[in-house]
DNA sequence: TTATATAGGACTATACTAGTCCTAATTGCA
DNA sequence: TGCAATTAGGACTAGTATAGTCCTATATAA
């Protein structure tokens, strides 16, 4: 199960393309397709729903295309994963406490709701200009990814 | 999207009551059906793949029941959750390196990386036996997790 | 021998995911 | 003016996952 969907993936990427263009006009759907390797349909849909959520404004017709609406300093991961997927919540019990047959004392959901405020503030504090910075990075971060490779998926086995 | 399942929630408690029960015996999937309020058949299905995986073990005929195969100690949630729900990955793209257009020197996925390592971590030394000892502390944690409530769902929205 | 248990295969309704298809509506420019 | 490029958005689909039930077989303590 993949806690990033993959939609949300692409969202991020469309995003990080519009992050690099801020400030220089409008980039087409079209063009964001192919560059991010997303299907055109799928690039479409994508950017409505984050115009739709206000991160980005378009202008129609020809020479047309999206833009961020504010700096890619103010665009949070968190904020793109709770416009594509269903906001991530950490376990079903925590909808409501009342489900949970040991109320307030049940120290699974003590311990869970400290990892779900670790992952909402990890995601909330990495803003796209973040990833802009880190992207630009000298040639460390490319070594160190790949040796994180090695590893591949990112799981739970242990 | 819950990133822990239902059923997952549900082997936790069953295997937490296991853990309260560590050395005294079997418990039926009966009991602990109706102690932790969760279907029979359901009990009886999770308790099945429990067991498959080596961490309880059975008796059959009357009497019988589960019983943890190991000490609390020696259990942590990550080895559940992998036992129920399909092994938590952060992003499908991560799944192959090759699948990620900008490859190596995508920043997005370093940064995930780094998430999906915390979250592997935390669910990994988080072990049976300490959720007994929080679960027995003072009032202090009650009074905590009452606070906290006031969220109620943990969430990406901010 | 019988009642109490676990073991496990098969099946189902529901919902989600990723994605496509089709038809508007808008607008720059020749 | 009218065409072509572009966004806007509704409807639909195949595939898969989830939570859960149902039924039958097998083991065993008393």
């Amino acid at each position: 199960m993949e806690i990033i969907r993959r939609k949300t993936d692409y969202a991020f990427r469309l995003m990080l393309n519009l992050s690099i263009n801020y400030g220089k006009g409008a980039v087409s759907a079209r063009i964001l397709s192919t560059e991010e390797k997303v299907s055109y349909q799928l690039t479409c849909k994508l950017l409505q729903q984050l115009h739709d959520a206000g991160y980005i404004k378009s202008n129609r017709g020809p020479k047309g295309g999206y833009f961020l609406s504010k700096s890619p300093s103010q665009i949070s991961l968190a904020n793109i994963v709770t416009v594509i997927q269903s906001p991530i919540s950490l376990s079903d019990c925590l909808l409501g406490i009342n489900n949970c047959p040991k109320k307030s004392i049940c120290s699974i959901h003590l311990e869970l709701h400290k990892l779900g405020n670790y992952i909402d503030n990890f995601l909330s504090n990495l803003t796209l200009n973040q990833l802009i910075e880190i992207r630009n990075d000298d040639s460390d971060n490319k070594a160190k990814f790949s040796i994180n490779n090695e590893f591949n998926k990112i799981s739970l086995n242990k």
